[in-house]
DNA sequence: CATTGTTGTTTGTATATGCTAATCTCAAAC
DNA sequence: GTTTGAGATTAGCATATACAAACAACAATG
């Protein structure tokens, strides 16, 4: 496993990410991602197969080889590790640790990484609810957009797609929208397209494209805040 | 003061220390410090005399602007202190941090830093017992070449040219030549060009060169071992 | 089937970073 | 003062990363 750059250890990130978010991994989407234009994305792309670390399919699909997942997930492991520690040890704000960890990621050795998990408690989950690789969401986790009016659900996880905007991470925040937090499904309305939420914290509204990307966990009724008083 | 490169990060890092050190600040020198080659730090410098990171006198002597300084005093205090939060916070062996800071340097916001030094106490010194830039290290002190024998030292400061090399460093730990640590000196042959410590932990021999780059400070016969016991 | 729009690719450039080989400059040594 | 050698510089080249503009390929839509 050898050395990569920075570029290209954002763009298998960037491919893990998009591949376990469902989203068709395709040259524009990465450009769009990553802010880049599609000739610089076509030359790079074209080097990491050259060094054997995607595989493009003839439907222009770009798929990551064995070991192009294996360095991505070790990337985002950083990543995650990185945020835990930014958040949990620093006390940085959670919706504010991302772009911190962007750079640390790049720049940890193996055993940086292996002595701060052990520091840290080898944790599961990132400030956001993201599991690190080899863990899972819980079975019965949905999107926000799947909740019904008059659920009762707890926040799970933040799509790591809103991680990018800090702004709209802080909204999030006010709101409480945030993992362990619950809320009450109000109404769901198609003209506003949007979530109406309610929670002890007061309500919130939440566009689809937002509620899409939020996971949560059904509470039954009679454990209700059982966990966050 | 703009982003620079790991490069131009790079260069600015050593430059302070070759100042800091007391040593010439050529092209050369910078060439092998950083094991490039001389036509690449020609470019190199040019870059940054153009973005006025350093100026170049008639002798060919570098010299760092009053940005490139404040850009470089910035860099080494990112390094010291993830060394020392390396060594402190995560257990990895003092001798072994410098190269694993060597990467974290670059990838700290200013909000990691300043995050990082309140949860580390704001520390004054790296594991070597490098002053962070604003800190220096006491009036007394001299370096061992400077000791006579028959005198008692504590050393102060493993200088940073030695960190490069992680065998001397093991050595230096095996030995307990490491800051905080008493050891009197013996003798200083010159014939074989080296220095006879001993030590509670044992004699340790130290070429000159080596030498030369270890600071210490006297302790006077009445105080010996008050402090390491 | 022709049009349109999305996506991919090529062309032509630019910059930062690196190299080797050749050359230039200048001070020190003979 | 001529030579020598260290150090600086130039020339020529390569690679990774970036861009805009033009163009190609193909699917979707009318």
């Amino acid at each position: 496993m050898t050395e990569h750059s920075k570029v290209i250890e954002e763009y298998l990130l960037t491919l893990y990410k998009m591949k376990r978010a469902g989203e068709p991994a395709k040259a524009v989407t990465l450009a769009n991602r990553l802010d880049t234009s599609p000739p610089t994305v076509h030359a790079t792309i074209l080097r990491m197969q050259r060094d054997g670390l995607v595989n493009v399919t003839k439907t222009k699909e770009l798929a990551l080889t064995k070991e192009g997942q294996s360095i991505a997930e070790d990337i985002a492991y950083r990543h995650n590790l990185s945020e835990y520690f930014l958040c949990n040890t620093l006390g940085i704000p959670w919706y504010e640790v991302h772009q911190h960890a962007h750079l640390l990621e790049h720049a940890m050795t193996p055993i940086v990484v292996e002595k701060l998990a052990e520091f840290l408690g080898k944790p599961e989950f990132c400030p956001h609810g993201t599991p690190m690789p080899g863990t899972e969401l819980p079975e019965n986790t949905i999107t926000l957009m799947e909740a019904q009016p008059g659920m009762t659900v707890e926040v799970a996880m933040i799509g790591e797609v809103l991680e990018d905007s800090v702004d709209l991470m802080k909204i999030l925040h006010e709101h409480k929208v945030m993992p362990g937090k619950q809320h009450k499904v109000i109404e769901k309305t198609e003209v506003m397209r949007s979530i109406l939420l309610e929670s002890k914290d007061g309500p919130s509204s939440l566009p689809f494209h937002v509620a899409e990307k939020i996971f949560v966990i059904e509470i039954p009724k009679d454990k209700k805040r059982s966990i966050q008083p």
